[in-house]
DNA sequence: CGGTATCCCCTCAGATACTG
DNA sequence: CAGTATCTGAGGGGATACCG
């Protein structure tokens, strides 16, 4: 009756390796809009707003590196890249959306948690006074 | 109208928020844990094995601040504080195994995705036997 | 046992400049 | 247009020492 031992360690290890591959400050944000329809590179970065053109650079490749996106060059001059999902990185995205709609719904009670938190520990660095009743 | 401009800035702000706090060395892990039990201080240290002090003091005082776990401290000596999930924190369990699963489903595919892009980077450095043309 | 405080390293990420 | 190269600052994260 102990599912409480269950096998933990590979399955956080995948979790934690996703999540760190994912969870970097700009590779949600490009694989979400990637995931709208396939784009050029200055064009993510103006729709990004606030990414450099390191950062970008640096996200698509590892994206492409882990088979996630791929990088098409037209040799015109000017040159032209595009970037789109693959069918891997489409399938990404549907438990990320997972994770993007429990993050919507509960925004709210993540940020009241904090705030309490924050207030019980502003005010109460001294404690004392708040269990009056205790 | 154009659903490819559906708003996207929204849900990945949100998902960005969630899978930044989360997306870290070792909270994921630490929920993982506490998902199958409450769990004391030095039990979660020695559990985790890799993890120090100060990061899992600060993994688990951040978790507390956004409500995912709580904190009792039994006032004995020597002194006794267990960690636990609260129903936020096993809430959010749920997409977390969803991105698990789907991590444990697909590591194959992305490891072998990084290692054609690797063996193409590394012997294609200078690429050009792809197309015999040359 | 369960922390906090301090020091320090090392990587991430931004700004800037240059190239094909 | 689509990058690469280099420098720099901020902060994440580890080791160590000390406290209640």
């Amino acid at each position: 009756m102990k599912p409480s031992h269950f096998e933990v360690t590979p399955a956080c290890t995948a979790v934690h390796h996703i999540l760190t591959r994912v969870g970097d400050k700009w590779t949600v944000l490009v694989v979400n809009y990637l995931g709208n329809r396939s784009m050029r590179f200055n064009e993510l970065k103006r729709a990004i707003n606030g990414i450099s053109q390191k950062m970008l650079t640096s996200t698509l490749r590892g994206l492409e590196r882990d088979g996630f996106v791929t990088r098409t060059v037209y040799p015109t001059i000017p040159p032209r890249v595009d970037y789109e999902l693959t069918d891997l990185g489409r399938d990404l995205l549907v438990p990320l959306r997972g994770l993007g709609d429990w993050a919507i719904k509960n925004e709210q009670r993540v940020s009241e948690a904090r705030a309490r938190f924050d207030a019980a520990h502003d005010a109460g660095v001294r404690p004392g006074f708040a269990d009056a009743a205790e």
